[in-house]
DNA sequence: TTGAAAGCGCTAACAA
DNA sequence: TTGTTAGCGCTTTCAA
């Protein structure tokens, strides 16, 4: 009796079946928990596999049952916290629920998204959580919507008509932040961010100048839109201080003009907050440890990947209501780079 | 004729075979590049793919040829910088060879480390990147050299003799940091640690210990492993200083000391590097734009993956020769946060 | 309560 | 040059 598939090197069903005198069908019962197996059939199934080493194929078992446990998130990066605790989340939740996740990175690229998009119908995965690189509309949206994929998209999006989405409550994130600068006396705010990520900037900005408006009519709020990439932004943000432009704080939407802040700031020997105040979208941990404390918009990382696995799983299950979009809120931590607009002029200026 | 097959809404190998009047052999040939099909049916094939929008199942496919193209690759963390850039360097480089990477964390847990072996085993893929929680003797490591899985140990890794290894040359490194820091005048060193990362922890704080009293027999290191996590040594940091100890620089081995130092600076009211220096393993973005940047030791996370990868393809396509250990270079950047030592006590001390 | 048979989507051997 | 046949490892009727 072979012990052993040829092939593989690992024990298949039917060795199992073999080892224990029973077939192929019967294990799989018993691997499945069926009741109508015979208790010492049962038993001896069980001594097969333990003493095999046998575990099923999950894969072979998919194809079978023509549904795949798997499910496939994309996101733009893996490199900052952000993303990376999305897929620890996601991932945690999939396993859950008895599923695996397959993790990529679009690395920014809309084109890259719509070949992982394929390869995740391929793959026939279950569903899939999509975090696009700029919004709803991109090519990986529309060829879910156009294959009838089952998904959920996350971070960059707004409500959709064919898709659940989830989304951090920017505009009343970034209307927190409008009123923290206010009543520390700003009136004249710089506002960086991508372009490219259409859907959360537009809310981003709406939100801000909304309630910066509301809050201090005498409010200035200037704009810095990058469209494709960070490099850009660094120019024109040196531009933009080197052409005179004096605002008492800058709001960053997006984690990486933080950082271009910072270096821009340093370039022009500036400290935050005496020369000039800094908050950013998305919290990180070296920002509380740093000189200063960065303030900071805090996603809700945990309930963003929560909740679309909630309604991802809900789709799968074949729950057939409108898509909803989801907003839950973010947190804000005011630090010390948010500090009372100095008067006169900063650091290494004239006069 | 059914256009589309009845499972799973997409068309088949065999639907793409009559609607190009052809048997599914002779369009896996021809979606194989395989020469001997005649010119008239190839035309035909491609065309049926194209109007029934064919893509073949991996899976299936895999399936069938006892091969997996896939490759599983198990981290610690997606949170951190370093492994975030990691997946992302493996994954481009498990694509350019035509297979799909599926990234895992474990959590810094082993005992999920081990599961996630099991799983990758379950899945039979080609071969396995695994970055072990603690070291190359691992539960992981163990199980995959019991199963003689094929795989490549990276990162918290010292040379083994089952499996090829690749990880950054952390003694040189060290050795570098030594003599950096001799050579601004530092003589009383304060090296911290995870112990839980017994690989690199050995081989990091040799290299230091080594070259500092080689170039400063009058060195002084002391030295702080936490064993577990993070949290104690948070708390062994603040007690060692409690005490009196009064380093003129401190070398993190690990990004999170880093930040823990950094904390434990702050907390004291301390400057870098007025008060006290600061150099750290890992380099990130934020380091470079902040007040001081930090110094930091760069691990080559490019040259990690692509060797790593290298190896690993090599021993899937059976290459049979003894295990290697590789050790790229890092890079050290040597920034504001370390300067000479000081005279006199620190901001906030008496006497 | 069980197992033979069929088949998921694909590929490989072989005969024609 | 092609199609038939026989599976990969598993699940699922369905007849016994």
């Amino acid at each position: 009796m072979a012990v052993r598939a040829a092939r593989t090197g690992r024990p298949s069903i039917h060795d199992v079946a073999s080892h224990a005198g029973v077939s192929a069908a019967t294990v799989s019962k018993v691997m499945h928990g069926v009741t109508t197996v015979k208790p010492d059939n049962v038993r001896k199934v069980y001594a097969a596999v333990e003493t095999l080493g046998y575990r099923a194929d999950p894969l072979a078992s998919d194809l079978r049952r023509a549904k795949r446990r798997i499910i496939g998130a994309i996101v733009p990066e893996f490199e900052s916290e952000f993303f990376g605790s999305m897929i620890t989340e996601l991932e945690r939740s999939a396993e859950q629920r008895g599923y695996t996740l397959v993790a990529t990175s679009s690395r920014e690229s809309q084109d890259r998204e719509l070949e992982l998009i394929q390869r995740m119908q391929d793959w026939r995965v279950a569903g899939v959580i999509l975090a696009p690189v700029r919004d709803e509309h991109g090519p990986a949206a529309r060829f879910m919507r156009e294959n009838d994929m089952t998904g959920v998209l996350i971070d960059r999006v707004l409500a959709d008509d064919s898709f659940d989405t989830v989304s951090a409550d920017s505009a009343s994130a970034s209307a927190g932040v409008a009123a923290a600068l206010v009543e520390k006396g700003h009136r004249h705010v710089l506002v960086i961010g991508l372009g490219e990520q259409a859907a959360t900037v537009r809310a981003r900005l709406d939100g801000f100048k909304a309630a910066a408006i509301e809050l201090a009519p005498d409010m200035v709020t200037d704009i810095i839109l990058s469209e494709s990439d960070v490099g850009p932004l660094r120019g024109a943000l040196h531009d933009y201080f080197s052409k005179g432009s004096r605002p008492t704080a800058v709001y960053s939407l997006f984690a990486k003009g933080t950082l271009v802040a910072l270096s821009e700031f340093r370039r022009r020997g500036w400290r935050c907050p005496e020369d000039i105040s800094l908050v950013g979208f998305d919290d990180a941990e070296w920002m509380q440890v740093t000189w200063p404390t960065i303030a900071a918009v805090v996603q809700p990382v945990h309930s963003i990947a929560e909740q679309a696995m909630d309604v991802l799983f809900g789709r799968i299950a074949g729950y057939g209501g409108k898509p909803v979009a989801s907003l839950p809120k973010c947190q804000i931590l005011m630090r010390e780079s948010v500090g009372a607009p100095r008067h006169g002029p900063r650091a290494g200026e004239d006069s």
